[in-house]
DNA sequence: CCAACCGCTATACACACGAGTAGCCTCCTA
DNA sequence: TAGGAGGCTACTCGTGTGTATAGCGGTTGG
């Protein structure tokens, strides 16, 4: 069941259209205005779903759902970069603006959403540093989260750039995002930003005199435990 | 004229406790809760200010320029990373909070902010470059606005993820956001994240490939077109 | 002295929103 | 074909918002 297109009843085709609208419009859109894009009367909402909360939660968790369904789909689809599988369709770009503002909103799907970017940015991250694909971090988690923060956050700014954001066109303005960032952060991957080491060094070397290390937090770095004054 | 601490009467307290209210809690908070942060009455606005869209452009302005004074007054003073001369006081929290909540929100003092980060990050990074402290960009515009989208965005998804944000605490949270961030931002920008550069290459080949070049609209890619791998 | 002025408050109005209620209308079943 | 259940609509209510108007009180200049 709650699938997209096996039932087009009522039910569906609002919640539908609240995730249209919320992506279209942000989450202040109106019941009147879903109900109307959806072509029925208002205060069918509330029959349906409880509340306004309710349809957001459902929407959420739906728009959760397909996405990870569409993850799987197009999974060995060779990501040619990091985090750039990014949706062609229409349904995909309606998924990826809805997460986008949930994220941007702090959301629980957007929460959501960006843990399980970690999660699979993580493994993503060993399997390419295993096969000797990307160089390795001393920190892996934080080197996906920081990455993941960008990335996520870097689109979140294009999109409040575009104002009038064209959903149907949602392909064609990523296609533009990456054609005007692809350069830059092949670049930055590969040759990264500074000529030498010293900074980088020099950072270590200053964390290295703390004896709390405020780049690895929680996880124990490796076998070392034994801390100096105890 | 207009600075924060000379003149405290109405107009000027109502305008910056709208600032912090923007700040605090988004630019929905309401007239009344304003006035009331600002001690004063709600309909004082009307009588200031004409509407709430003239009191958010005067509060997008006083921003704006409070921002470039604070630049100006913190400039020399060695940028250890680029994009991270942040400030410390409650005030700076304030502003940095306001205008990442412009961008986020595609407001004009946002695209304002973010075109002044670009113009100040070429020049930056012009100096830097010339002076070998960073390696060379293929298309230096596009880099610095790759890095500005970056950076801007990973805080503005931090945000989003810290919904208590606690405006006296904006310091803290910067430095707890930094102590993350700091390790992979400086293992990116000193060794990369690809371990060779077969990505770089084959998208380089295929601009040169294709007549127009996506990455570099306007300008001519100077006149080593023939790159090769040094 | 006083009167015009300005900062400010109190109150009211129009509007949009979410929430709630009653009833029609269709379709499915027996 | 009769009955009933559920999808759906029209309408109403309370609330919160931005906007607007009338009036009070202190201050200043003639």
């Amino acid at each position: 069941m709650s699938t997209a297109q096996d039932d087009l009843t009522g039910r569906a085709r609002l919640r539908d259209a609240a995730i249209e609208g919320f992506a279209a419009q942000g989450f202040d859109e109106s019941l009147r205005a879903i109900a109307a894009r959806a072509g029925v009367s208002a205060g069918l909402v509330r029959h349906h779903f409880g509340s306004k909360e309710n349809l957001r939660a459902e929407c959420d968790a739906t728009v959760l759902e397909r996405y990870r369904k569409l993850k799987v789909d197009s999974i060995n689809a060779e990501p040619s970069v990091m985090f750039s599988q990014l949706p062609s369709s229409r349904e995909g770009g309606i998924l990826m603006v809805y997460i986008l503002r949930s994220v941007r909103d702090g959301g629980a799907a957007g929460r959501a959403f960006l843990e399980n970017l970690v999660a699979e940015g993580i493994e993503f991250s060993a399997d390419a540093v295993a096969r000797g694909l990307v160089v390795p971090s001393r920190n892996e988690e934080a080197r996906v989260r920081h990455l993941v923060r960008q990335s996520v956050g870097a689109l979140i700014v294009q999109l409040g750039m575009w104002p009038d954001l064209a959903l149907d066109d949602f392909e064609g303005v990523m296609e533009r995002f990456y054609a005007e960032s692809m350069l830059p952060t092949l670049e930055l991957y590969t040759e990264g930003l500074f000529a030498d080491r010293t900074y980088l060094d020099q950072y270590l070397a200053f964390v290295a005199g703390t004896e709390t290390t405020p780049a690895a937090p929680a996880e124990e770095t490796s076998s070392h435990h034994g801390k100096s004054k105890e």
